[in-house]
DNA sequence: TTTGTTTTAATGTTAAAACATCTAAGTTTG
DNA sequence: CAAACTTAGATGTTTTAACATTAAAACAAA
């Protein structure tokens, strides 16, 4: 649906503040759908952030500062939400040899399976994946361009 | 900056991938930089959504539930966040008069006085505003790309 | 009319964000 | 080395979000 529609905007837009709206209402409406993917398995958008970031990192793990540098949301407070993963036997802590301050945190095999496990669930779910409405072209077009607009 | 310089990412994404993650990443720098924006003015960022929703349906005024559908956020608490701009002065609330149930809010003079002062900060500020290295063109691609991305 | 349903807004409650502060460990400098 | 400074992570506190529930009014149907 048109942003037009979805804010019950009257008035023309400007095209820069149109796509200043149309940024954070998307966000919005994507961060929505993907915590209602992300309820069955019990855990949130930032906790799902967080365990990819490791993922990604794995074997070798990162410090509590590296992971906030690589988080979506940079205001995340990282300490606590490790912690949950933590506690939900997701996510291992083990002190950094060296640096006594820093703490080296990695996914454990839970934290693994469960992220395939949210995989498959969205391969299967809906047919196609969020914005798959847009051809390749499209959405690497749509990155360069949020790539523009942040400069 | 480039999403895998900002993310430190490494591995080559999938164009729909990167589209997402540009998505909710623009979105938060974006919200902070409007959030430091209004810091000075003492309201925060659903606050100022509210008050330019009431600003465009002046002098008109809109329910409860009519602020929340032209919200950028539709998981917002908009009692509340009405309740702590009428006590800041900047909205007021009438009780609707045919229907008892509804409050109709609208935007006070104040309220109208503190929207200028944010506008004529933002145009000093900084020289560009926000997203002005795009050009015209471009602002409206980008507006169309994520109408399509929503569908 | 009265009973049940829906709509509108407010409120209660729990969890999380936002922001500052703190402690310990490491670094730098005189 | 010692004092000052910086960095890493955890914690405290206040505000806000998220979600459910409530209460009153309007509406619909028996």
């Amino acid at each position: 649906m048109k942003l037009e529609m979805e804010l019950k905007s009257t008035r023309p837009m400007a095209a820069r503040q149109r796509a200043v709206l149309n940024i954070l209402f998307t966000a919005s409406w994507l961060d929505c759908t993907i915590t209602r993917q992300l309820r069955p398995f019990g855990i949130t958008s930032p906790q799902y952030n967080i365990l990819r970031i490791l993922n990604g990192s794995a074997p070798k793990g990162l410090s509590v500062l590296d992971i906030k540098s690589r988080m979506l949301d940079r205001s995340s407070n990282v300490s606590r939400l490790v912690e949950k993963l933590r506690l939900s036997g997701l996510a291992e802590r083990v002190p950094h040899g060296k640096d006594r301050r820093m703490v080296i945190v990695t996914i454990s095999e839970s934290g693994k399976k469960l992220l395939y496990e949210i995989e498959q669930e969205r391969f299967m779910d809906g047919g196609g994946s969020t914005g798959s409405k847009l051809s390749e072209a499209e959405a690497l077009e749509l990155g360069h361009l949020l790539d523009k607009f942040r400069e």
